[in-house]
Order: structure tokens, then C-alpha cells, then sequence
DNA sequence: GCACTAATAACCGAATCGGTCAAGAGGTTG
DNA sequence: CAACCTCTTGACCGATTCGGTTATTAGTGC
């Protein structure tokens, strides 16, 4: 393991971004260290150099994944919008920028929750205990729905964009493109025109 | 393949939706013979008496995916649904209608857009072909936009729409248990929250 | 030229791959 | 009962791939 950080930078990367994209596709059994190495452009031999074995390799992934989450919640960034648009919108921007530079982490991350391995089964609770943390945070607030023309739409139109959220996930998923800017405009556009036609007039600034 | 149709059809179901299954789990490399016949509660050497080969096998799922979809795409009855959010609601009850009784055919169906094997790769489009089909006729028609107070929000919803279909198909994607009913019963309820709040007041009837 | 290090080609036994086949198990005729 | 037929599968095939190891190589500083 010391001697995988002494790589550099970039190299470590493509490495860990390799495995994230094959255990996020195969899923813990049917990934084969040789496809991560194939991957990653490097031999099989120097993958277990690196890690020592494919379930020392998963577990570093999901502790990888774990500090990546803890870093791009930014609390306070959300909790300083008071309106449910701009903080849903400020979120999705902080992990999708985050993505844009780490662009296997989500299907590794929803990966693991499908993941049923008995090998790796006990240790899955280190990411998923912290993605939960994530989600629970951006919450519904009781002052938002007294924006709304109808104060009971609130609870729905936040789920459908939760829903929306993960419909953007999964339409790029597992392609080899995505592009963030282009997604992400047209997320902000939907949720412009959400908030034109269902909040009261006086909140339209 | 006549041995296999001279089975009972629960057999027959039982197997088909377990290679369904691991196919659309594992894609066509990664899914083995051994899983599909585990999960098919029969023996290896059986699926090979039935389908002859693996190539022949996934090749017949493509097509019976095929005539599946053939079938419950009912040009009728959406013809006869002139409103934009009926129309909507009444081909995803029709799809998830069908899928109740063929819970695997959804996932399979998706990965066959990501298969890469050049195994099967020339045979894909016996499948892809027609669910671009029947994608193609759920469309925006021109006086749909005519109903909605902003006529230049019709568009955007429509896609909303359809990005929340893939959220709830990806949310429940792998998932064991899918309650559709309650699916279709948050989803008809969305739908009309949404109506409600686009649409002009005189053709909220 | 020499010592040290980092990467990998070659290799290991074990397991699994797609695919085959002959030995049953069970039922139907005489 | 014997003879026959159909269907299922355990056992097996050679080939490949698995996770993991090791011995050799190539590169680097001195």
C-alpha cells in the first residue's frame, strides 16, 4: 500500500479509476484483477504489488470513496441557501463537479449496494454508512413548502427531482462520455421552469 | 430449441427469466452457463440440450424480448389518447403491466445497449431496432404544447417526464421486490401535480 | 561496473469456462 | 418382466482464466 502511494499523482489515478470502473460494472466476483490491469494499462503483478490482494484493493476503494464524500459535503455551502431550488441545485453542482474529475466513483458507489460478495460482504458498511449520512442531509425544509401555490405539491416535486437526479445518473451510466456542463444546464433549466409554474408569484423574485 | 418449447411454460419461464437475469446482471462475457442454470434451479448440461450454445441462447433472448415488446406495444391505444399526460400514463401502465409478470425483461433490456462482446455484438440490433421503435411513437405532438400556460414549457416537462421514468426504473433496478402498483400510483400522482400546475386553467376539466 | 528499485513476463495450482456424453431415472408399451 | 423411449444430469473434456507468487528484466543513481 506504501508502495502505491509513493506512485505519482496521475498514475495513481488512472489506477484507482480502473478498478472503480470495472467493481462498479462487474461488481466484486466477476471483476478480474486482469481486466483492472488491463484498464490501467499496467500488469496484473504490479496491481497485487500495489494492494496484495483483490479484497485489500476493494476495501482501499471503498475508504477512497468514503473520504471523497466526506470532502465534497460542504455543510455549510447548504445550509446558507435558504430556497429548496437553489440548495438543490447547489448540491447537485458539488457533486457534479467533484464527478467531472472522478468519473467512475458513482456507478462504483451504487455498485455497492447491489453488492452481495460474502468476501466483502462485513466490510461495505464503511461507504455506505457515509453516503447515507450524505442523502440525509439535504432535506426538505418545513418554511419550503410555504412557497409553493399549492404547499402540498413540495414533497412531491422534491422526489421528482431526486427522481430526475437518478434518471441522469443512470442514462449515462456506463457510457464512455457524459458531459457535466451539458447535463447540468439542462437540470437547471427543468428546475427554473419547476419553480416558474409552482411557486406563489411574490417568490419569483 | 424444440426441446426446449416442448417444456411445461413454467419451466420455460423459469428459465428464461433467470438467463434474462444474469445476462442482464453480468453482461453476455461475465454471465456464465453454471450461474443461469444455478439460478434455473436445473443442471448445465441441460441449458446446452435446450439452446445449444451460449451464442444461441442470448440470441434467442434477444428475440424473445423482441416479440414481447411487439406485443404489448398496443399503437391503439395510445392513437386514441389525444392528452400529452394520458398518453404518458397509459403507455408506462401498459409497460409495467407487462413487466409484473416479466420482472428481468427491463434490465436485460438496458444492457443490451452496453453489451461490447463481439460474440453477439452483429445480433444486438434484433432488439435494438425495435425499442428505438417503440420509443419513437411516445412523442410530443404539436398541440400538446397549445394546453400548457407557457406553451414553451411543454417540451422540457415531457423530458422530465421521461427522465423520471429512468429514475424509477434505475432505483429499483437490481432490487428484488418492485411494487408496481405503488410505483404507478406515485407516478400517476406526480403526473397530475404536474398538470395541475402547467397546464391552463380551462383544460384542467 | 555495481547496487538498488520498480515493473513485469512467466509461472503456479486451483477453479471455472463453454461444451460433450454416457449413465441413469421415469414412463409407456407389449 | 423386458424392451424401449425420453428427458435429465453427474462426470468429464481440453482450454482458459482465476487469484496470487517469483524470478528476471529494465531503469536509475553512484
Amino acid at each position: 500500500m506504501d508502495k502505491f502511494l509513493a506512485l505519482t499523482e496521475e498514475k495513481r489515478t488512472t489506477i484507482l479509476n480502473a478498478a472503480l470502473q470495472c467493481f462498479g460494472k462487474f461488481g466484486y466476483e466477476k471483476a478480474s484483477i486482469n481486466d483492472i490491469a488491463v484498464a490501467a494499462h499496467i500488469s496484473k503483478a504490479s496491481v497485487f504489488q500495489y494492494f496484495g490482494s483483490k479484497k485489500h484493493l476493494y476495501i482501499y476503494l471503498l475508504e477512497y470513496c468514503k473520504k471523497i464524500i466526506e470532502g465534497i459535503f460542504d455543510k455549510e455551502a447548504l445550509d446558507s441557501q435558504t430556497d429548496l431550488f437553489d440548495r438543490i441545485m447547489t448540491s447537485s453542482k458539488i457533486e457534479m463537479e467533484s464527478f467531472k474529475t472522478q468519473p467512475f466513483i458513482l456507478q462504483f458507489i451504487s455498485s455497492v449496494w447491489e453488492e452481495t460478495s460474502p468476501d466483502v460482504l462485513d466490510s461495505l458498511a464503511i461507504l455506505t454508512e457515509e453516503t447515507c449520512k450524505f442523502r440525509n442531509d439535504m432535506i426538505l425544509r418545513e418554511d419550503d413548502a410555504l412557497k409553493f401555490k399549492n404547499p402540498e405539491d413540495a414533497g412531491p416535486v422534491f422526489q421528482m427531482l431526486l427522481l430526475m437526479a437518478e434518471g441522469y445518473a443512470a442514462r449515462y451510466r456506463g457510457a464512455d462520455t457524459f458531459d457535466f456542463d451539458t447535463v447540468m444546464d439542462d437540470f437547471q433549466k427543468n428546475i427554473a421552469i419547476l419553480r416558474k409554474n409552482f411557486y406563489k408569484e411574490e417568490y419569483l423574485k
